[in-house]
DNA sequence: CAATTCCATTGATATTTGTCAATGGATACG
DNA sequence: CGTATCCATTGACAAATATCAATGGAATTG
């Protein structure tokens, strides 16, 4: 077992002294970690993260228009989210003539992804 | 090849009738886009990720006052971070005298990361 | 061309978030 | 006991976010 699972007693630091040294580090970077914490972000809303999902599973390109009638937002507001995936380049898009194709870029999620595992 | 990777172009539809239905529905069920989308949402701050990581690689309960001087925030600011991740129940706390302890309750960062992979 | 369609952007507003200083509450220690 | 320590909560404020209606721009179609 791992000796640190038991917890130390501490001792009640005295004279503006800090109680305790860091006895862990982190072990990712800082820009790793706000590249992370920038996927994650993105994905900490409930469209943005059905959206990726019905990305994923499709495994194709999909239109916007398809997407939109999937949720119960305004075309700008969804337009809005889709661009905060794209600014966290979970997502691409492509135009083609008056339509805009959405795909996932599964690289960036795929860092988030091993970092949780 | 999957035939929906080529993109069909579509006819620009006519008298207000919307362009297309969608062809590809959410997998995820709405309540557990939301139980996933507030743990990302709780992951997506440089700080926070920051703190899960040290957390997880410690592998045990780490006092609070060991985690404080790993950030460059005030004390109140890293407990209202602690507390969001707490809201997210991606980690949990444990009173010991005058020493809060943390650790991460990996269940739910692993519903996350099933998704994600 | 002219009108319409699809989608993005702008402007506006209410809500949420990140941050700190100050306060409070519980506990340990002299 | 009284005081100092650790940590959480409150209050305050600037910045970011989610949302919609309205506008704009590009392209298709009649």
């Amino acid at each position: 077992m791992n000796p640190e699972l038991t917890l130390t007693p501490k001792q009640k630091s005295s004279n503006g002294q800090p109680c305790c040294e860091p006895v862990v580090y982190p072990d990712v970077e800082r820009a790793h970690a706000e590249r992370m914490a920038k996927i994650a972000k993105a994905l900490g809303d409930p469209i943005r993260l059905t959206l990726v999902d019905v990305l994923r599973k499709h495994a194709g390109k999909v239109c916007v228009c398809e997407l939109v009638p999937l949720f119960d937002v305004s075309q700008s507001t969804l337009s809005h989210h889709l661009k905060k995936l794209r600014d966290a380049e979970i997502v691409d898009s492509e135009r083609q003539g008056l339509w805009a194709y959405y795909y996932v870029n599964s690289e960036e999620l795929e860092e988030l992804s091993a970092w949780l595992t």
